[in-house]
DNA sequence: GATTTTACTGCAACCGTTTGCGGAATTGTT
DNA sequence: AACAATTCCGCAAACGGTTGCAGTAAAATC
């Protein structure tokens, strides 16, 4: 069965296709009475206007790309569904793209969002991501784009980002002040940005105040094993910069048979979910991936409403606390 | 800036708009010589060819319709992600939309799909859906539907699912070959289909061989809540339907200083992340978002293929060994 | 009753592509 | 040299809508 069009309609009521289309969008021009003849029928054909057709037509698209590393991910499947959420509300429908941190594959859905006349893209590069033309073709068009989470180094264009410094400072604040003596710090992988900021931040912020064992871990069974042997070392606290590493730690803590806080205390850098498996909760700062989803959506509108206005923004963090500290 | 089109093409080059549509799909009467310079021009002017136009001309699409309850969910975000990627692969793209379990919003988002024209959808069913009209609806459209997961009951129609009944029967010989005495099982909302086979199954599959405790719990909270009382009737094994009962069960465990599996043995159904979060990891039968999608896939490619036979597909359940019982 | 206003509706171009068909120019065949 | 076959390309319609403009009929005004 085919699709109900305009000129099906017209047909059937024997008007012009202009006044179908008028009837349905409730232009003055048309008569009540004409009005509801067509809304009646088109409702009992089921009419729904083609997408494609009113795009084309108006050169308006109500789609968003967004690009990602990969969505089963506790971060970004909380923003990705915060942006969606907003999308809908806006009535924009949004498509979703996985990177697989593959700059090639980055390209090519790129080179999608183009092609599907997007109204905006939102992205987070892939770690391997050096040439940002494809990102300057973009704007060049008019179609905005909003980094987030992994942004370029560059300046002139907008990101939204979680407070990486703040928040590995105020995990070092919080440990201070419970006066701990000897930290075993996680990092994540050493070349990520991210990573950078955050073990400055927390460097930094604890210096010559408490002894630091500061170690880097690509995965959360590398955190593991760094964690098991570290623990010979008797640090009091284990501080960990994402979900990753805290994972890591965790299981070697559970392994060692430690109770949280009296034998070590935990803290670290989350959105909020994993810390909350454990019993005690762990006490972390939070990075909500659903804020920063919210914040890059009204980026986008103010992109998308004119502003050109370039934007570098960040989600302020704040400690949620658990009982590991 | 404007984006570049066929009619640009043509008039830099003083040919006509067909010739360069066919000199850029390889039309063998189009001469090697215009082909060429044709496609110099196009990718200097960083051609893209518009979606909108194309679907609209051809009435066919390359865009997928998925909607879930919600993404950010241990199991549909593998799901989501595995559709993607095979979505990629074969040329299609992805539409996610979010129903957050509210069957309004769901005819919206499919009203949606269908404005936009899929090719097809995959639909994880809100746990309130009744009216299975807009679905048929599809169908008569020669729209594929694939039901994933929740499913609804009737029968004409495609569905993946995981092996609810299998995965509860190997969870139950695996307790019974441990020579366990005593089950607290856990199961989740008793109102949805999956809570319903996996407790039939699992009860009849332990009937008079074991002493079986059975609980209801909406969430995680209400499953902690649960174990932490059930703990004191001293079960040797607990038994969770998912890892929203998981979680709630370990944290219960964990409160109570309970050694696994020494002090109780823990086993689950899960998509396998939450599992591994914990030392010793749990065992647990699989049921894999990935694989699902996978599934899934193929399934709507065989109805894109013209295939009318309706299935009903369910992945193979296995048992993945941890340490906890 | 003639004229102006108002209320409806239709015409036709356009968005960017695809594609069947026909035509001109070139080449090959006797 | 006349004709047939090839090669290469353009015309124009179509996909399903939107929208400026013009036109007609009815209502209002004088």
């Amino acid at each position: 069965m085919n699709n109900t069009t305009l000129k099906k309609i017209s047909e059937a009521l024997g008007l012009s296709i202009s006044t179908i289309s008028r009837a349905l969008k409730n232009h003055p021009d048309i008569s009540e009475k004409t009005k509801q003849r067509v809304t009646e029928l088109a409702n009992a054909l089921d009419y729904e206007p083609n997408t494609n057709a009113i795009q084309l037509r108006t050169n308006k698209s109500n789609l968003f790309g967004l690009i990602v590393p990969t969505i089963s991910n506790f971060f970004y499947d909380s923003f990705i569904a915060s942006v969606e959420e907003e999308s809908r509300r806006n009535n924009y429908s949004l498509m979703i793209l996985q990177s697989g941190d593959d700059p090639t594959i980055e390209l090519e859905n790129l080179r999608l969002c183009r092609q599907s006349r997007v109204s905006g893209v939102f992205v987070c590069i892939s770690s391997q991501t050096t040439n940002m033309d494809p990102f300057f073709k973009l704007k060049a068009l008019d179609i905005p784009v909003i980094f987030f989470d992994k942004v370029p180094e560059i300046n002139n264009c907008n990101k939204v980002c979680v407070g990486d410094t703040a928040s590995a400072i105020i995990a070092a604040n919080t440990i201070l002040e419970k006066k701990k003596k000897k930290i075993l710090a996680l990092f994540g992988n050493s070349q990520l940005s991210i990573t950078k900021k955050r073990k400055d931040a927390f460097t930094k912020a604890t210096d010559k105040k408490i002894k630091l064992l500061s170690h880097y871990a690509n995965n959360s069974f590398e955190a593991e094993e760094i964690t098991t042997k570290i623990l010979k070392e008797k640090p009091d606290t284990i501080f960990c910069m994402s979900d990753e590493t805290l994972i890591g730690a965790m299981k070697a803590i559970q392994k060692a048979k430690l109770k949280i806080p009296d034998d070590i205390a935990v803290i670290a850098i989350s959105n909020g979910y994993i810390p909350k498996l454990y019993y005690p909760e762990i006490t972390y700062v939070e990075t909500s991936g659903y804020k920063l989803g919210k914040l890059a959506f009204s980026s986008m509108m103010a992109c998308i409403g004119g502003s050109t206005f370039i934007q570098e923004l960040t989600i302020e963090s704040l400690l949620v606390e658990g009982g590991s500290i």
